[in-house]
DNA sequence: TCTGGGGTCCTCAAACCA
DNA sequence: TCTGTGGTTTGAGGACCC
């Protein structure tokens, strides 16, 4: 049970165009340009856009060929994703040195519990003008704070406070600041729930509060109970500073549709150990492996399956994607994108300590190998022979550019 | 030449079990 | 032994977020 008589101070710290600004530390020449991070061509996305692009229309997760459409003189760099969990985890460290309490949302963003910094640090404000001075002089980047009593307040204040800005909603001004805002400013309120929501004549957050919550619930299920409660600025989940992860998968577009099964198999080959690296540096293991399709008309399917004992060898994880592929039989469609996530994650050595034999133990061991060696040396160095290019009979490493 | 890749959470139906 | 019931687990898919 929460307590409700103790106030809390919640803050929502958020990056500006995280991507970019990392970019602008080592390309500041572009400073004021329209800049674009994503893979140029095929068939990428938007990952970040400066505010000058956004002008012209520019969104993340816009498809490229759009953006460039929209924007003809942006310069789009490749990302660099080291670069970025580099100064992702330099800011979490200043935060930990504001309070203990920091829950990490994703890459460029955090909710701070400062209830217990307020005495130390000063108040509410103080402490959110203190990050901002820090990022920018330690970092040299923006980044946008919103203060509230609570997560949801504190996400909305930031939203509203970009770029570079600052915002405090005070409890008592909380339902008045919610009630001016469109009814997709309320988390969970996407274009589906939007089209629910029109159909029904709702669509600000004002509307949505004064919706009974009977018809709110019959439209929505459970989550129009939710919504509702987020209109009245009520929102008591805890700042959590430690997430176990639930799932780790890894999945790819093809640059052209692929009907070949050969293809495929070797795609989930090389999808499997990726996700078996992953696994075994989190010192974890799937018991239950799935396998997405998508295909060329963008319909979507998964199927998933139960491993006989948790693993974390790739060689396991693809099998039991590829006999989750087979159980498909003949597809219909040339397939655009293939992935495999490993769920229902436990300890590694969890699932079996009476067991006596694994029967991954020479896979584990061989893999386990390869992790140690492709820690030695670059990308690409060590890989199984299966998934050398065709015709070569050597490993051929590439490193990337960059 | 539309629509990435990493996730979480929820719902619903079928399967399974007592 | 057959049938019904109800709870739990599993699998599939959708919606959403960054």
């Amino acid at each position: 049970m929460s307590d409700a008589a103790a106030p809390r101070t919640v803050l929502h710290v958020d990056m500006d165009a995280f991507f970019v600004s990392v970019e602008l530390l080592r390309r500041p020449e572009l400073a004021g340009r329209e800049v674009i991070v994503g893979h140029r061509g095929g068939r990428s996305v938007v990952l970040s856009a400066s505010y000058e692009c956004r002008r012209a229309g520019v969104r993340s997760a816009m498809p490229m060929t759009t953006a460039v459409r929209l924007a003809p003189r942006a310069v789009v760099l490749e990302p660099t994703m080291p670069a970025y969990r580099h100064y992702s985890a330099r800011m979490m460290a200043i935060f930990r040195d504001i309070t203990p309490v920091v829950e990490q949302v994703s890459v460029d963003e955090a909710f701070l519990d400062v209830t217990g910094s307020v005495r130390r640090l000063g108040g509410p404000l103080e402490i959110g003008a203190l990050i901002r001075r820090r990022i920018r002089d330690e970092l040299g980047l923006p980044a946008s704070v919103g203060i509230a009593r609570n997560k949801f307040v504190a996400k909305v204040a930031s939203t509203r406070a970009k770029p570079d800005g600052l915002l405090r909603i005070a409890p008592e001004d909380t339902v008045a600041f919610l009630h001016t805002l469109p009814v997709a400013a309320l988390w969970g309120v996407g274009a589906k729930t939007g089209e629910v929501l029109a159909r029904a004549g709702i669509s600000t957050v004002a509307d949505l509060a004064r919706t009974p919550a009977s018809s709110l619930e019959r439209m929505l299920g459970t989550q129009g109970t939710h919504l509702r409660a987020l209109a009245w600025g009520m929102d008591e989940r805890p700042v959590e500073p430690i997430r176990e992860e639930k799932s780790i998968g890894a999945e790819e577009t093809f640059a052209r549709d692929s009907a070949d099964t050969g293809h495929l198999r070797r795609e989930l080959l090389r999808l499997a150990h990726r996700v078996a690296e992953r696994l075994r540096a989190a010192g974890k293991e799937t018991q239950t492996v799935a396998l997405k399709l998508r295909y060329a008309d963008f319909t979507t399917i998964s199927r998933s399956r139960r491993l006989p004992q948790p693993s974390n060898s790739a060689v396991e994880i693809a099998r039991a994607a590829e006999g989750l592929l087979d159980a498909l039989g003949v597809r219909q469609q040339a397939v655009r994108l293939i992935g495999i996530r490993a769920e229902q994650l436990v300890p590694e050595g969890a699932g079996y300590q009476l067991t006596f034999d694994r029967s991954d133990g020479n896979w584990r061991q061989a893999e386990e190998t390869m992790d140690k060696i492709r820690a030695r040396f670059p990308a690409g160095a060590v890989r199984p022979a299966s998934l050398l290019p065709p015709g070569s009979d050597r490993a051929a490493p590439q490193p990337r550019d960059g």
